[in-house]
DNA sequence: TCGTCTGTTTAGGTGTCACTTTACACTCGA
DNA sequence: TCGAGTGTAAAGTGACACCTAAACAGACGA
């Protein structure tokens, strides 16, 4: 079941389209060759790898880490994180995964604060 | 720059025997060969996948997510999670990053009574 | 000293990931 | 009609993840 991955390379085709950047010039810009973005493109191959995923985050104007999640994959950088500390993020994000946009939202700026001071 | 994965052979091993399981038996119990465990718990495999992960954690009565983090891995759960809101997970983690064990143990109490009402 | 434990060495093996190269077919303006 | 641009098809490659089978060496009790 990977669905989220289907619609990878259709997403970053339309707005590469939509900026009117050629495949080869886009390719060029990730640093691969045009065929295989061509493939990606068209979901014929899965999404590449985090450094590219980020260049083209960086070219269509998207979110880095949304398109990764788009990309059925999670920064390293907060894998990262998430490994210095195991048992209380993993404690942590299985208590905030049930919530609201809000209330996340409303953590993160006491975490925000906590740190601060 | 392996540091931590160095440590998770030496680390089963010592618990292993502490528990005074035989090297054949735990291979048994997880599912792999013998062979292939000695190797890892020298060293000089790399750790095995998750599901074997989390096997050797119910044996030895370790935390699994502490496991993983020694193995250089993350619960693909925790992956999952982080990839059904990326921009807010990533915030979050961000925020988090810096502080406390009690500053965090705090977040996520009150990540829980959020979603408790 | 034989059988049976223990862990180890050697020597693979298969599959997946993340790509590349070469060659091709189409369209369109000059 | 040509050449310069578009995207695409087919095949292959190198590295790494994740493992296995067969054989062996040493200790240990009967």
């Amino acid at each position: 079941m990977k669905v989220g991955r289907e619609k990878f390379g259709a997403f970053i085709r339309r707005e590469r389209e939509a900026k009117e950047i050629g495949l080869r010039e886009m390719a060029k810009k990730i640093g691969v060759s045009p065929t295989y973005l061509s493939k990606v493109e068209r979901d014929e191959f899965p999404p590449p790898a985090e450094d590219k995923v980020r260049k083209i985050a960086a070219i269509i104007g998207q979110d880095a880490d949304e398109l990764l999640a788009l990309a059925g994959r999670v920064a390293s950088e907060l894998t990262d994180i998430i490994r210095e500390r195991p048992r209380e993020m993993a404690d942590f994000l299985r208590a905030v995964k049930g919530l609201t946009a809000e209330d996340m939202a409303r953590l993160a700026r006491q975490a925000q604060k906590a740190k601060g001071k």
